[in-house]
DNA sequence: GCGATGTGTGTTACTTTCCTACATACTTGG
DNA sequence: CCAAGTATGTAGGAAAGTAACACACATCGC
């Protein structure tokens, strides 16, 4: 199964493409979750096995784990190369790294009493969040932010791609977020639309690339044809990717993931940020305009509303 | 030295003492840096090979090394020991863990007192976001999570209503993240939309609703109209609103604002995890099937991209 | 200076661990 | 109901790791 090793966690790593396996981690765990359903009946006690304790299972021996599950010590073998490793040994490994990395990721710092309540995925969704959210606030460069948000400034228009199921929804909601400040600014989800949108700019019109990989190629490409009309360019993405390299100012983190894959991506929460950052930093450049044009959207958005005026800016 | 003291690292963990050789994650390469003075000069070449290239020596066998370093088998088994393992397998085990650990931690931060750098704004916008998170973790009430996942897992169909800045945006991201799953899902921003959608509404079928304000008129009356028809309602809101007395579950949180007018609002962020939320457990719930779809959706994302064919579900 | 003691390292032989090859039982479709 | 294929176990063998011993060299006391 080609799709079964698909499961790797990018990390950050400042040398370039030289150490690509180590750059990324495995993460055996979601591995055997995915590959479950076409395990056969042994392997799948196996698998059974390796899940309920996974500490136990990083230092145990083959023949130990064979018994525990109650199949033969070639069954464990089979297992361990039908999830994608390359013996038991790669796999006890990889198992002891995915340990780590899930310990890390998964470990919620302030647990009050309401958390896990019979829900495994419930601390797995906060903690990742949170960590994002902390990545964002280590990575993202301050000086790269202040560029940026002077780009946007005094951009004469802004046009913003974004695909994929996250990306797109990223995009969107930096045009929502900056058209209240009174940009002129559009969000482009359709790579054909972005493509034409591209081939229309001018210098002094401003792009900005959403794509939580850094290598959809279809943005890519915009950007570049972005380029060769003389627009600038900023992208928020994962750091030392393909699309930073076409862009002059960089919003990048790394939010090592731990996917589960059922599991919505935490990085959501980073490149939220992220915009938000952006949304703010521009908006405090241009300040007295921007809160006019605030002020007007609230003004009239409210008169349609019932009761109490005094809402935030509202849904 | 920033990693002399960064010896273990203390990880949460459940359950108890038992595993304690787990619980605390070693980073060995300080430590074979740590006791380099005391090491027996044959054991210090096994050292340097080890150091000068880590990522070798993690799957590398004791004859390798032994070979590298110019000494013999047991002499690499001695450092292991030396350096405080069990042994070779042992050593490579923690070794490879160190690797995760020093990738995830020390590898990307070239900031280290990041925070405020000069924007005012940084810390609002971290902190805001963090205590979005942190209120929706403490007030969405699992019981009525639960129940929300049981009625998206087996609707005939979903509806999701948001109207607004932020809630549209919500809105389409819940479309995203659900229909992954094999759900027959879409989300309506448009008030006249909405009320035609819930007009065609069946016993069976059901809205989420999504608000910030829980007070957006053509959203509440949009429900209202799918109740007539018989549809069930999850919203997802500000507690104790108009909208959430006509939905027949609830998940709320109440995000006490900073209302810096230019500045997004945070209440954003728990709703994406309330999303979150109520995306993985509805997941869980449909398990089987929904890991098909995803595997399907994922490889089929796939063949799109250029070259490797390693990536996360993507952008 | 010469042997006694001890330390550092290699050699050899043994154990454990893992894997391949083959055999057997169980499905499944014609 | 048989043939072909699939799933799993058994047994032997290769490899990795380790223990025990042996040798070389240093150090110290006399």
């Amino acid at each position: 199964m080609t799709e079964a090793d698909s499961q790797v966690l990018r990390i950050a790593d400042e040398d370039g493409d030289r150490h690509d396996h180590v750059r990324r981690f495995p993460d055996i765990i979601s591995q055997v979750k995915d590959s479950y359903a076409e395990l056969r009946p042994a392997e799948r006690r196996v698998a059974d096995v390796v899940l309920d304790d996974v500490k136990y299972a990083v230092d145990a021996s083959n023949a130990a784990l064979a018994q525990r599950a109650g199949v033969s010590e070639p069954t464990v073998t089979r297992f361990c190369r039908a999830i994608g490793c390359e013996g038991v040994r790669d796999f006890k490994l990889k198992l002891a790294q995915s340990l780590v990395v899930g310990a890390l990721y998964l470990a919620t710092k302030p647990q009050p009493a309401n958390s896990d309540s019979g829900m495994p995925f419930w601390n797995a969704v906060f903690g990742e969040a949170r960590r994002a959210l902390q990545e964002a606030e280590r990575q993202i460069d301050p000086g790269q932010l202040q560029k940026a948000a002077e780009l946007i400034a005094k951009a004469r228009q802004v046009t913003v791609f974004g695909l994929g199921g996250s990306s797109s929804a990223l995009a969107q909601e930096t045009q929502y977020r900056l058209f209240r400040y009174g940009i002129t600014i559009s969000a482009q989800c359709d790579p054909y639309l972005m493509r034409m949108t591209a081939s229309t700019l001018k210098p002094g019109d401003l792009v900005i690339a959403i794509s939580a990989t850094g290598r959809t190629r279809e943005v890519i490409e915009a950007v570049e044809l972005a380029k060769h009309y003389r627009a600038n360019a900023i992208c928020v993405t994962a750091p030392d990717t393909e699309l930073t390299k076409v862009c002059d100012v960089r919003l990048t983190v790394a939010v090592p993931e731990y996917p589960d894959t059922l599991k919505p991506t935490a990085s959501r929460y980073a490149f939220l940020a992220a915009i938000d950052l952006l949304a703010v930093a521009t908006a405090y450049k241009i300040d007295g305009p921007a809160r006019e044009t605030v002020r007007r959207i609230k003004y009239n958005a409210q008169i349609h509303r019932t009761g109490k005026e005094m809402e935030p800016l509202g849904d």
